[in-house]
RNA sequence: GGAGAGAUGCCAGAGCGGUCGAAUGGGACGGUCUCGAAAACCGUUGUACGGGCAACUGUACCGAGGGUUCGAAUCCCUCUCUCUCCGCCA
């Protein structure tokens, strides 16, 4: 959530920033903002102000109670007995203004960065960068989800039966080259300098707050009524959480964590042709990179980090494409996002793989991480996070890309990891 | 699941209903001493929201939310969580 101070100070670049995603009336929502500030502080002035007159008159009663005056106290008491109702009046309207702006703070998207181009979708989505030749594959060329039939690897029908659509079942090879993946980025990533996390997959309900999935995107979520948890989306919720209500000191930073999950979202209408086999599905496996940075070393992060994921797929020989996202085609959150995205060549297209944002101080004011400079004074921090990689798609792309006519050639780096070099 | 105990500052741990933002100890930081270090001694050590150029200042916060009271860390109610013992169990 935006801090009001910044909508404050900088009424005009955030609606000019704002309008970068499209979004109508963004003046109107910044000056409602502006408003319900302005009616939380004056209310709160005079809740303060009454409350230290009566917080100085209990006091004095106190003291005359002390020196045997009685009397004068008892119509101390008197005097104030009004006050209560007052004060209890304005507390309730304080309150009303706090939800109030609160509520509405939620609803408004984080400011893309100068970069960021405007634009309403992916059309306007910049390619700003593309490695690897696009492979050339026979005319029988098969998409995946006909591959993992013809090698017995991965079965969907198999998991229809035990959960549901869109939760496969990984066999033999197929296991193992999921196996295989998980150690290969989650080994990458420690060379790199990141710290492994194991959290828990499921999160309460503060989490989700802490993070932006709650209260807008309820619904992606699956959520465990009973015991009122939630199914993680992408490891970012938990990682990102282990740093909820915190004060850094400046010598804990930066923060490079890294942690492999299953992700579980529940993709609520969002199905159809071009979401066929490994494309999008229920759960998944993704290894996530989360940094927790000063605001001024954040973006030269984010290179880092988009540097490091590229670094991935070029080790895994597989063309890919980096797209900085237009301010429409941006999550809620992130004030800056890279994608990366694999060819497919036997579907002849193009899979997200990688999501790389900065949040800058969008969740962490949300989360209240913050850090205590050189100087004590204290600040907010800038969160990032990026997919290290989602798993599902480098998949696919594997195995229509290496697919031959004796099998499926295991990309050279992963064979010490899987124990074979062809799914045949 | 049953029984009991508890939740206070970075940590440990006090706290007769009024002067408690909160004793004391530890840690951390700064200083004195020292060639340097240890020890010892002295000092500092909150967060949020307001007001003020600033020094400073108002309010709130002792798990969370209500209540009693002129006044609550302290009394009452509800909830959450933690710990111990028993049961069950990977």
């Amino acid at each position: 959530m935006l801090q009001v101070s910044l909508i404050r100070e900088q009424r005009e670049a955030v609606i000019a920033g704002l309008a970068k995603r499209g979004l109508k009336d963004a003046a109107a929502i910044i000056d409602k903002a502006v408003e319900l500030d302005h009616l939380r502080k004056q209310t709160q002035q005079k809740a303060d102000d009454l409350k230290a007159r009566s917080n100085a008159e209990a006091k004095r009663i106190g003291e005359l109670m002390k020196s045997g005056n009685a009397e004068e106290a008892a119509k101390l008491r008197t005097a104030i007995a009004g006050d209560k109702e007052i004060l209890k009046k304005l507390e309730e309207e304080l309150a009303v203004y706090e939800e109030q702006l609160k509520q509405h703070l939620y609803k408004i998207p984080n400011v893309p960065a100068a970069r960021v181009p405007a634009g309403g979708g992916p059309d306007d989505n910049l390619n700003v960068h593309q490695h690897g030749a696009i492979p050339k594959l026979p005319g029988d060329a098969l998409p995946h989800w006909e591959l993992i039939k013809k090698y017995d690897i991965i079965d969907f029908e198999l998991g229809n039966k035990i959960s549901g659509a869109g939760f496969p079942v990984y066999k033999g090879k197929g296991a193992k080259l999921q196996r295989a993946l998980i150690s290969f980025f989650l080994d990458e990533a420690e060379k790199a300098g990141y710290r492994e996390m194991m959290p828990p997959i499921v999160v309460n309900e503060a989490s989700g707050y802490g993070t932006g999935q709650l209260p807008d995107k309820e619904g992606q979520m699956y959520h465990i009524t009973l015991d009122n948890l939630y199914l993680i989306p992408t490891a970012e919720v938990p990682i990102t959480n282990l740093y909820r209500d915190m004060i850094l000191n400046e010598n804990d930073l930066p923060v490079l964590n890294v942690g492999y999950t299953p992700c579980f979202r529940r993709e609520a209408g969002s199905w159809g042709a071009h979401v066929r086999g490994l494309n999008r599905l229920h759960q998944f496996d993704k290894v996530e990179i989360v940094q927790i940075r000063k605001p001024e070393e954040s973006y030269q992060a984010l290179d880092e980090m988009c540097a490091y994921v590229q670094s991935l797929l070029e080790k895994l020989e597989l063309p890919y494409r980096k797209l900085l996202l237009c301010g429409g085609d941006m999550g809620f959150n992130s004030a800056m996002t890279f994608d990366m995205e694999v060819f497919a060549a036997a579907q002849q297209r193009w899979l997200e793989v990688s999501s790389v944002s900065n949040f800058e101080t969008y969740q962490a004011n949300r989360l209240k991480l913050r850090y205590k400079n050189k100087e004590g004074k204290i600040q907010l921090l800038h969160t990032l996070n990026g997919s290290a990689l989602a798993l599902p798609r480098i998949v696919a792309g594997i195995l229509e890309n290496n697919q031959t006519s004796e099998g499926i050639k295991v990309p050279p780096v992963l064979v010490s990891y899987t124990g074979f070099d062809l799914i045949n």
